[in-house]
RNA sequence: GCCGGAGUGGCGGAACUGGCAGACGCGCGGGACUCAAAAUCCCGUGUCCUUCGGGACGUGUGGGUUCGACCCCCACCUCCGGCACCA
């Protein structure tokens, strides 16, 4: 027997996959279909086992489907515009075109030699004048339909990346990508209108098959909460001010009026004080304010006028309300909420208690915010006993007969700022007229090209003003003198329709053709990490919803299934570049090949879980394929060929089908899939040359090669087959899962006594004389006899004493 | 604070619908092969007790339901993750 060589089989049969364009899949609408997909990388490094987890797990899927008879559309490309490649190539010291397509033709290569199963010809770069051409065209449409749009705003701002951040990219008030701490800067920003959509977001989310805490996560980040929008008069400013609360029953207990620092009316409220107390207020980290344990704040000498009763409340401007919640403006209820508690107590303002805890008792020294059955109203006129709840409820009901307010819901979402004053991403196709104003450049004039600049380092100002060449056009519409909008969108822009161009990644007459979309959409499933399950996967899910809107996709979710892959952890943290944690498998591949590769990072445990990395586990995948290698081969020398005879070893393989087939087919459950072949590979190991011996072969053969295609192609060969890849899954014969004996366990007071090997079909009342008559049974029956027996067939005996 | 998830041998994990706890693998111990080692193969491996037949205990803690609970219910502890001065 030769030796096992896995450089010389898995490139002798990458070759043989290509040469038969294996993975490639026409858009011929055939039934079934499948389109899996993994979230596509960003070009920014070289892989780590965080990437052989994701594309191996769509691996393992693509070519099980594929061989269950499905038309199975696999894909891949790459994130290349944005933030991550961008700030790679300011590392590296290269132009970012240079540095991407580099990773890029680097990365390809390391795929390639995992044996991963792609559609290469359908490769997608969204660096690519021919992709971004197409997403700007999109952008027109957004436009058009008044869902991209331009205004004033404050906004995150990354003084180290020198760039606008949207909601999403802010975590815990730092950036997302460097860590620095993010400020707030009022400027005129490009925003789609995902607001418009949070409802649909919310509702759709029922409709999708994803893991709860997915879910659970999409929900908290649109933040839905329900409440009243009521108006206060400032007579001062000649306005009413809205305040959005969710306890419209605490009214009558509002003693006070805050307005948050960057509130659009606060620049008209004439006091030095004012002025410089927001002007300090802005020149702190988001992530200090925060933090802020006193409540600070400065009194405008105005008041707003309660609607309910004509109360003068006295306004203040206070960092503790933000802006971009609700309308920047509250009503503050000291008796109960603790915020507006603690400042009340700062300021020395009156608290005025509204609501009654059904024991009566308050704690004087914090805010009563409970929400207790049997609570009542009190101090609020008219309102007086009535329940809290249904109170608010008659309150909200007055104050809309008035004209002052009403029931409304807020959401937490944002509006997605998408526009970055960086280099190195999609251009915006909008010029500037000194005549006309913004004008669109027309559809039949684009793409936008990215120009090529000498100095594309991030500067506070967007590097595209200095390309003057490129800036200044003629308008599109009078011809006179404009100039470029030139700042790019937001690399998830472009992740938020990948998908859509992998199934026609070739027209260029449109983004894609609606029928090719269509047939293929919606993701049948979707794998990756759970950090973009709130950033990417809530865009893109705005994307599809206003292309459906439009007419232009059929179907209204972008991704029918989710699984959420685990992360691969080297001491307890995730293995990524930031950490400086990261085990390529460069290494792991030239020393075990890419079969051991593949099997170790599935076999680590649940691929939705986190898992450690260890160097022990691709040993003992090594020894796996090594010892598959050594019994199959000699099945192959020594074992009869013919009909297999339906013993022990044929019971076991097929029992082995009906799991694997299970594991990968419907639990995800990639690591048990693995150690039931490896039991069938034991017990084959001990009867190499029986009747039964070949067909255990080829089952296990059969049913490793998702995993370890190469290897698994190689043993199919050898026992006289051809082209696994396209081979029929195998199916359990139901008749040879049936075994001719079952042990029962015999069970005294639920204890276990006795095992008994019976034939599954023996009548319940022989099977309890059966197990009666056991020794240790009677040993443990005390003479005496069960008050009752209960009987699982096939499983357990009972005696209850 | 609100929301989501998880606690099982020395380790990673298995037990899918309430019915044999610990599959599979790692590690460890013993043995075979070898001058020796590596590699490979075989046997053993939850804890405690044992007259070697077996027995008792055992899935974070305390209760409950059930003939029977890792699994269901209640309360709690610990850890991980998301959101959060969100009105």
């Amino acid at each position: 027997m030769d030796r096992y060589e896995p450089g010389v089989i898995e490139e002798k049969w990458q070759r043989r996959w290509a040469d038969a364009r294996a993975f490639e899949v026409s858009n011929d609408p055939i039934q079934p279909k499948s389109y899996v997909l993994e979230m596509l990388p960003y070009p920014s490094g070289t892989l780590h086992m965080g990437h052989m987890l994701v594309y191996t797990i769509g691996d393992v899927v693509t070519r099980f489907r594929a061989r269950n008879g499905m038309h199975v559309l696999h894909p891949q490309g790459f994130d290349s515009f944005g933030l991550p490649a961008e700030n790679a190539a300011i590392r590296e010291g290269v132009h970012p075109r240079i540095s991407t397509e580099r990773n890029i033709d680097a990365i390809t290569r390391s795929y390639r030699r995992v044996g991963w199963a792609y559609d290469w010809p359908r490769l997608t770069s969204t660096h690519q004048p021919d992709y971004y051409r197409w997403q700007q065209w999109q952008f027109l449409r957004f436009l058009e339909r008044g869902l991209a749009y331009r205004k004033a705003a404050p906004v995150k701002w990354c003084p180290n990346d020198q760039t606008v951040l949207a909601n999403e990219q802010v975590k815990e008030g730092r950036c997302e990508r460097c860590g620095a701490e993010v400020e707030s800067r009022l400027m005129e920003q490009w925003f789609f209108r995902i607001t418009d959509y949070a409802q649909a977001l919310l509702d759709d989310l029922e409709t999708v098959d994803w893991p709860e805490s997915i879910k659970a996560r999409q929900r908290n980040w649109i933040g839905r909460s329900e409440g009243a929008e009521i108006q206060f008069r400032i007579d001062e400013l000649d306005e009413d001010i809205a305040v959005f609360t969710t306890r419209p029953d605490t009214l009558y207990g509002a003693t006070f009026f805050v307005l948050a620092p960057e509130h659009e009316l606060v620049p008209r409220i004439d006091s030095d004080e004012v002025r410089e107390y927001v002007r300090r207020a802005s020149a702190k980290k988001t992530a200090e304010r925060a933090a802020a344990t006193e409540k600070t704040g400065v009194f405008t000498g105005m008041h707003a006028i309660n609607p309910v009763n004509g109360e003068r409340l006295p306004v203040y401007v206070a960092d503790y309300v933000l802006t971009d919640y609700g309308t920047g403006a509250i009503m503050a209820v000291p008796a109960h909420d603790q915020r507006d508690f603690d400042f009340a107590r700062a300021f020395d303002l009156p608290i005025r208690q509204v609501v009654k805890p059904p024991d009566g008792d308050v704690d004087e020294s914090v805010a009563y915010v409970e929400h207790a059955e049997g609570e009542v109203l009190v101090n609020s006129s008219d309102y007086d006993g009535l329940p809290a709840p249904e109170g608010g409820r008659r309150i909200v009901e007055a104050l809309a007969a008035d004209g002052r307010g009403g029931f409304t819901v807020n959401y937490r979402l944002r509006d997605w700022g998408f526009s970055r004053q960086r280099y190195w991403g999609c251009p915006i196709p909008i010029v500037y007229c000194e005549a006309c104003g913004m004008v669109p450049v027309p559809d039949d004039q684009l793409p936008v090209h990215l120009p090529e600049i000498e100095d594309y380092k991030p500067k506070g100002v967007p590097p595209l003003a200095q390309a003057e060449d490129w800036v200044n056009v003629a308008c599109p519409s009078c011809g006179g003198p404009a100039k470029r909008e030139v700042e790019t969108m937001d690399t998830f822009v472009d992740s938020s329709w990948y998908f859509l161009r992998y199934c026609d990644p070739q027209n260029d007459a449109a983004p894609f053709d609606s029928a090719v979309v269509d047939y293929w959409n919606p993701v049948d499933l979707y794998i990756g990490g759970v950090d973009h399950a709130t950033v990417h996967m809530i865009y893109a899910r705005f994307w599809i919803k206003v292309l459906n809107d439009m007419g232009m996709v059929g179907f209204r979710e972008p991704f029918a299934a989710f699984f959420s892959n685990g992360w691969v952890t080297l001491g307890k943290s995730k293995m990524s570049k930031r950490a400086g944690n990261i085990v390529g498998p460069d290494d792991f591949l030239d020393r075990y090949g890419a079969d051991a590769c593949r099997l170790n990072i599935l076999f680590l445990g649940p691929a939705n879980e986190d898992m450690e990395w260890t160097e022990t586990s691709v040993e003992a995948m090594n020894r796996f394929v090594r010892r598959l290698w050594s019994v199959v081969n000699e099945v192959v020398e020594r074992a009869p060929a013919g009909e297999p005879e339906g013993g022990a070893l044929a019971r076991k393989a097929h029992a082995t089908i009906a799991k694997v087939t299970d594991d990968i087919g419907r639990r995800f459950a990639f690591n048990t899939a693995i150690a039931a072949v490896m039991e069938l590979v034991n017990e084959l190991s001990k009867d190499r040359a029986g009747a039964d011996s070949r067909f255990a072969a080829e089952t296990a053969v059969s049913l490793v090669q998702p995993y370890a295609p190469h290897v698994a192609e190689e043993l199919w060969e050898r026992l006289g087959h051809e082209r696994l890849w396209e081979s029929p899954w195998p199916v359990a014969d139901p008749a040879l899962l049936e075994v001719d004996t079952v042990e029962v366990v015999v069970q005294v007071n639920g204890k276990i006594r006795d095992r008994l090997q019976v034939a599954p079909s023996v009548a319940e009342d022989e099977l309890v004389a059966l197990a009666r008559a056991s020794e240790k049974v009677q040993a443990f029956l005390n003479g005496g006899d069960a008050a009752r027996v209960v009987v699982v067939p096939g499983k357990l005996v009972n005696f209850v004493l």
